[in-house]
DNA sequence: TATTAACACGAAACCGTTTTCGTTATATTT
DNA sequence: AAATATAACGAAAACGGTTTCGTGTTAATA
């Protein structure tokens, strides 16, 4: 077992100080040309790297951002990572991923743990907790400090902070216009409790479509689950009382669960009922039939996030101006619709 | 904007050193009850809390655990990710998740970037790239710098560490003999090219139920794909041609995927035709029939994994014995085989 | 020849902790 | 009263780097 070797080892080796090695390494001007060969050669044959934990010290820089989710078993968080990862490694950060599972308890742990010292800022997603408690001390301590923090997708305005979401009201907008001119009149929406950002914003965007047609909103038409949890005998409670021709879902899996429940009925999709949902996740591209959904661009939503995060990190500024990027959701067209 | 704290700052109001106030902190005995209290009452109100950083250059101890994975968009590694995230947390430690994407030139940047001091040890699963290559030179130096790691799922045996699988060969093997029982006699095996450790593993044992049973192996049932990408169209030939009556999949994408197939031509599952997949994940779960899969127990896999790291970081002796778990898949059944 | 500039390097501070080893009072023992 | 024990604290080294500011030597200049 080689144990990595330091600037002292080197400076004892060759027998000049520790300085001279430091600026010999990074090819100071001060040092003779013999001395910077004599030092690079040494460090390359031994194979020396800096230890980060003492630049880290040194530089009060870290290079580590701190990712911080309700869940990673989640396609879409998971998509999110992945944009994170890819844009924060190309300019040499690493991420450090923490699960809240939804807890507020957990969220304020990860947290602090995070904030002294180990990371130079958060990207994170609220936890249901969180957004139900409305709560966000934690996230106010944190920005205090001066330490950056980007929410995405479920934010809050209560905290000064750079945001990404996506435009979950126009996803949904379009999608139950969709169905509209599709002439499907009896659209329901399964959805979660408003407490969550994203599920308020999409029921927004399901009544305004109604609203703006000659439909109107029928509020019966509108199941809400009190968490992401499944609930099947609800949802099938709700199906079969309400017969609706076309459906918009919050995520994959409650449209597919459903679109299981109507093709055991003997209904066709999408000709007697149609089917929408949100998250582009593999759930919908190999469901039978395959969902149209509003995708979600989490890879996008993740190197914008992270972008926008270590730009504040790294601009010596201390501008106190946040703004917040809205993506564009798209539909993605499959067979759970006419088309 | 209030900056944190530091001990420095705490030893200069209360004109004490720096030392007393460490001490008084830690409650040692060595330090007077009146300076005890006023210390820790001051760093209370000024909510104290010591730099990581700081403490790690000191212990030479990170409290950090590296993942390198191939990707992070795939339910299985995602079920682990949870389970070091959940394990690790408890135990103190935080979870810096890095991606290889299946190539071996990042698996190796990434491993050096955290070996530099940032990370106490490495949990990982290799990527395609690298089995296919055969080159563990990265993996041999982390190890000879007395770094601990855990290989999980994708090992190979050319390194010494400690190493968590599942016993893939056992699970095809009763797969394979699920529908040996239940009467299939054309039974196909739809998987990747034998450098990935697992797809080999899965195809030992299907090939051993088929010896064992009067069947025997016909070479030309088993389709074996160049990577983990899906290529429908080899799929649907080989399905076409081979008209199988039961076919085991290294995957559930490949069957849930292949389950369309078949039921587009008429074929009903299970009767006329019937799939046992890999990864219990949401695919499997709410497929149109759900698919009966070998369950991998990624999030078991998960903590075993940390919980072996963290146990090799903690333990002061430098023992050289390394051990291999092996976890027990099971059989989840559900609607896409007879019961 | 005295002065100055350039060169090449080292000492030391610093980042924020922990910890060992003094050191100074005061209290206790003989 | 001298010797010793104890309590309470501080100085300083250490972790592994970076960086500022000397400093000694040689070469160029006046």
């Amino acid at each position: 077992m080689k144990a990595k070797i330091t600037l002292k080892d080197i400076a004892r080796e060759l027998e000049v100080s520790i300085s001279t090695v430091s600026k010999a390494l990074k090819n100071s001007e001060e040092i003779s040309r013999d001395t910077k060969d004599k030092v690079q050669a040494f460090a390359k044959l031994y194979n020396y790297k800096p230890n980060n934990i003492a630049i880290s010290l040194k530089n009060k820089r870290t290079k580590n951002i701190g990712v911080v989710i309700p869940d990673i078993v989640h396609h879409f968080f998971t998509t999110v990572i992945r944009g994170i990862e890819k844009y924060a490694n190309a300019r040499g950060y690493n991420v450090i991923v923490c699960l809240s599972e939804e807890s507020f308890d957990k969220e304020v742990i990860n947290m602090e743990m995070l904030a002294n010292g180990s990371i130079d800022g958060f990207i994170m997603s609220l936890s249901s907790e969180t957004q139900e408690k409305s709560d966000y001390n934690h996230l106010k301590e944190v920005t205090e400090q001066g330490i950056p923090v980007v929410l995405f997708d479920r934010i809050t305005n209560e905290v000064d902070c750079d945001k990404v979401i996506i435009d979950d009201e126009l996803g949904a907008y379009q999608a139950t216009n969709k169905f509209i001119d599709q002439g499907k009149r009896k659209i329901a929406l399964i959805t979660t409790d408003d407490y969550l950002s994203v599920s308020k914003a999409r029921t927004k965007g399901y009544r305004k479509a109604l609203e703006e047609s000659n439909l109107g909103i029928d509020e019966s038409m509108i199941l809400k689950m009190p968490s992401m949890e499944m609930d099947e005998l609800a949802i099938k409670t709700f199906l079969n009382e309400k017969e609706p021709d076309a459906v918009l879902c919050v995520n994959e899996i409650f449209a597919v669960y459903s679109m299981r429940l109507v093709q055991e009925k003997g209904l066709k999709i999408p000709e007697d009922i149609a089917f929408i949902g949100f998250t582009d996740g593999v759930l919908s591209k190999y469901a039978n039939p395959s969902l149209t959904v509003v995708a979600q661009h989490g890879e996008k939503m993740g190197e914008v996030s992270a972008k926008m995060l270590i730009d504040k990190v790294e601009s010596e500024a201390e501008e106190e101006t946040y703004q917040t990027k809205i993506l564009e959701p798209t539909l993605v067209i499959r067979d759970s619709i006419a088309h």
